[in-house]
DNA sequence: GAGTTTGAAACT
DNA sequence: CAGTTTCAAACTC
């Protein structure tokens, strides 16, 4: 497989490549959001393009952050929506409570104000330092001494609180300039159905860690379990922003962030948690310790849109920054954007000291959702300290992106558990800034198996392990000619980055090549950086697959083609249209496979070249007040009147709408063709339903029948009494019988005698032959 | 199953 | 962007 060139990595989409901004934005389709929820497996996946109107929006910063009571401030707020604004400075003075819950002001007794305007926002103001508390320096505030340190209670959009806890470390000092233990967990909960998030984030400070170790973990695992109430389906949007502070950097001692965050709901706990897991590592920036580190996540009123707006500055009205970023959703074809903002920028981040670098961040998501049957997935190969891997179950893509490494060996590891998160070696303070959106489609599941890179040397690898474990080799040739548009790449594909030190490159990797195991409820990405060297890369992804088993998952039926002129490596063929490999087709000179997968990214990207959206699917969402579903090009018919399969509408069983310059169409609302034509196909479905139906229920007690008429003979695995009446058989009876009639004419014995003996040989046969039948099925039980 | 029709994709 | 060609699926016989 080749390899994409590094100047890839620079093309890569900005819902995924940009590190800095963390504004997003995207349109969902409305069939995406909320599809219902059947089995159990599905549960527990974590939906993650949801309605659920909990938008957290975390923001932390470590060592001496906003805790302290020194300068550092920290708001994390959304702009609309559900918000909630966490402001655990003290500086902060909004005190207009307007609606906060009962459970709020009685959790918040230490918080200074809160407040909680009509848009859902809760703005938590801490408490003005004290000094002095728990013989904490002064300033070191302490929301909440015994264990949960803080509990922060909001309400959601249905009036459902949400609730933070915050653990005892959380409020500790952390004033000694990346000294000590900082360890932060913030809990969410929420009422009753609704999801209990609980975040908890962990900074460590390392003595031992040395500029060169800059980077920065931060981990943040969500595990969700979707409520058992039937009402419903369960979507989650969460988005969490971390914004991480180590003021440190002047500090050798610095720590590592760990923050992990839990997501669980209050469903009862049958099914099992998804875990999300997000780990990164970010530069290390010098944070302005009297700056204010201001991150807004907008989750607009509209599912399908989110701004992120990062705001650094010393003082709230300083200006913002806000990216908003579409999501490539369109189209019924949602992705998982994971951003983050490692606020590396001091443009961005505001807080960033000239010391700051810009090492970009190691960035792994993984998540386990709704399943989808194809993905886009980015497998780091590479400098796996800079690592961003996302993966979504729901969505059919899969991003692990890779940035350049500037500084040591880092190690991500996203682990199903909360257990397994692992830290990179990292030391430098950062400042972490993430905004992650999910959106995971709740649409049919296929496995992702665990891709497993292996070490290069002159080839990339990629082992693919699972029940029957898979060996991709992934020629390293660079393509720098290749750089096509991610986000329209098609679906199911994999990414690899090519080897090499500080070099980005990006294999391309159908869905289908993802090992696919039936672990279900969980996504795992590990990564292991130093690719290049002889240190493997461990890459592992698993997901589920919507509960589906594995098999029922990967058995997706798909037409085969029958290509036998484009190589099946245009548009022509459905397989390579549906970024498929093509499997158990008829095609011929196929090209759609791993053996050939550099012309395949040839062709990927000249398909790409003519048409960036070549790869997203043609039937979307359309526009506002039209059907959900339709064309997004419009068919072009001209003789089948638009009800036959050659129309895209009609196959697609929409209408064609004013985009479509067909001619005659009879593909609309009132049509009385297309009326008669879909009474007429409902008609001849009930039909084939009712033959096979028939079939089933025939063939049923066909079998029944034989199983009760000679159980003896068919359960013993022996043959029928007839099977023994062969060839030979038949002659030697036959012999015996003309033998009968010969005697009766040399006795000159009538007709009559004569058929009399011959009747009389043959009875004596036919006992003859169920005697030797019985007798041989008793010598001989198994099978004769 | 072979041949025809059709419209999208590809090409010019 | 429009016209033409290529292509594979849909359709017919």
């Amino acid at each position: 497989m080749d390899v994409v060139s590094p100047e890839l990595n620079s093309l890569l989409p900005d819902e995924i490549m940009d590190t800095e901004a963390i504004a997003m934005e995207e349109e969902l389709p409305a069939e995406h959001l909320a599809p219902p929820l059947q089995s159990e497996s599905e549960l527990t996946q974590v939906p993650m393009e949801t309605e659920v109107p909990e938008i957290v929006t975390l923001c932390t910063t470590t060592t001496a952050m906003q805790m302290t009571a020194t300068s550092s401030d920290a708001q994390c707020s959304t702009i609309s929506g559900t918000q909630l604004l966490l402001a655990s400075s003290g500086l902060m003075t909004g005190a207009s409570s307007k609606t906060t819950s009962p459970g709020v002001t009685q959790s918040l007794s230490k918080i200074s104000s809160v407040t909680i305007p009509a848009n859902h926002q809760l703005i938590i103001n801490r408490v003005a330092t004290s000094p002095g508390v728990d013989g904490k320096p002064p300033g070191t505030a302490v929301l909440k001494p015994e264990g949960q340190k803080l509990l922060v209670a909001g309400l959601s959009k249905t009036g459902q609180p949400i609730m933070l806890a915050l653990p005892q470390t959380w409020n500790k000092p952390a004033t000694t300039q990346g000294t000590g233990d900082a360890k932060t967990q913030i809990k969410m909960l929420t009422a009753v159905g609704k999801p209990v998030i609980a975040v908890s984030s962990a900074s460590q400070l390392l003595s031992t860690s040395t500029p060169l170790q800059a980077q920065q973990l931060k981990t943040l695992q969500i595990t969700k379990k979707p409520p058992v109430s039937s009402a419903g389906p369960m979507i989650t949007k969460l988005i969490i922003t971390k914004a991480l502070n180590n003021k440190g950097l002047t500090n050798p001692a610095s720590g590592a962030p760990v923050v992990t965050g839990r997501v669980v709901t209050q469903s009862t706990p049958v099914t099992p948690p998804r875990n999300i897991t997000i780990g990164e590592t970010t530069s290390t920036v010098q944070q302005n310790p009297s700056g204010n580190t201001k991150v807004a996540i907008s989750p607009l009123k509209s599912p399908g849109k989110l701004t992120v707006v990062s705001v650094a500055s010393g003082s709230p009205n300083s200006p913002q920054k806000s990216v908003t970023l579409p999501l490539n959703v369109a189209l019924g074809q949602p992705i998982l954007a994971v951003q983050q903002s490692a606020a590396t920028s001091p443009a961005k981040a505001g807080t960033s000291l000239s010391t700051a670098q810009a090492v970009k961040p190691v960035q792994g998501v993984t998540v386990a959702g709704m399943g989808t049957s194809q993905f886009k997935t980015i497998i780091p190969l590479t400098t796996p300290p800079n690592v961003q891997q996302i993966q979504v179950p729901g969505s059919r893509f899969h991003y692990v992106r890779l940035v350049t490494a500037t500084t040591g060996s880092g190690t991500v590891h996203t682990g199903a558990s909360t257990n397994t998160n692992s830290s990179i070696q990292p030391a430098k303070p950062v400042m972490m800034n993430a905004a992650v959106r999910m959106s995971v489609p709740i649409v049919q599941a296929q496995t992702v198996k665990q891709v497993v890179p292996k070490p290069l040397t002159s080839a990339t690898q990629v082992m693919t392990t699972s029940q029957t474990p898979q060996r991709l080799i992934m020629p390293a040739t660079h393509l720098p000619q290749i750089q096509p548009n991610l986000t329209n790449l098609p679906p199911g594909t994999v990414l690899t980055p090519a080897h090499g030190s500080g070099n980005m490159g990006y294999a391309v990797l159908p869905a289908p090549y993802v090992t696919q195991i039936p672990q279900p409820t969980f996504v795992t990405l590990t990564s292991r950086s130093t690719f290049s060297t002889n240190t493997p890369i461990q890459t592992q992804a698993r997901l589920s697959l919507n509960g589906l088993p594995t098999s029922e998952a990967t058995s997706r039926q798909r037409k085969p083609c029958n290509c036998t002129r484009s190589q099946c490596l245009k548009l022509y063929c459905d397989c390579f249209a549906n970024g498929e490999f093509c499997s158990n087709c008829n095609c011929v000179n196929c090209f759609n496979n791993l053996g050939h997968e550099s012309e395949r990214l040839k062709a990927i990207k000249a398909c790409l070249d003519r048409n960036p959206v070549a790869f997203k699917p043609k039937i979307g969402k359309g526009k506002e007040g039209e059907s959900d579903r339709r064309h997004s090009k419009g068919c072009n018919c001209k003789k089948s009147g638009c009800l036959k399969n050659y129309c895209e509408c009609y196959e697609a069983k929409i209408m064609c709408s004013s985009i479509c310059k067909c001619m005659g169409c009879k593909n609309f609302e009132e049509s009385p063709e297309r009326k008669t034509l879909m009474h007429l196909a409902d008609a001849a479905e009930v039909r084939v339903q009712q033959q096979t139906a028939a079939k089933t229920k025939l063939s049923s007690q066909i079998s029944d029948l034989l199983t009760r008429t000679t159980p003896a003979i068919t359960s013993g695995g022996g043959k029928l009494p007839y099977t023994f009446v062969t060839k030979e058989v038949a002659e030697a009876t036959c012999d015996c019988l003309l033998e009968q009639v010969e005697q009766a004419e040399l006795n000159n014995q009538t007709a009559a005698t004569a058929e009399r003996l011959v009747l009389e040989e043959f009875g004596r046969c036919l006992r003859r032959i169920i005697s030797f039948a019985g007798k041989a099925k008793t010598d001989c039980p198994i099978n004769c």
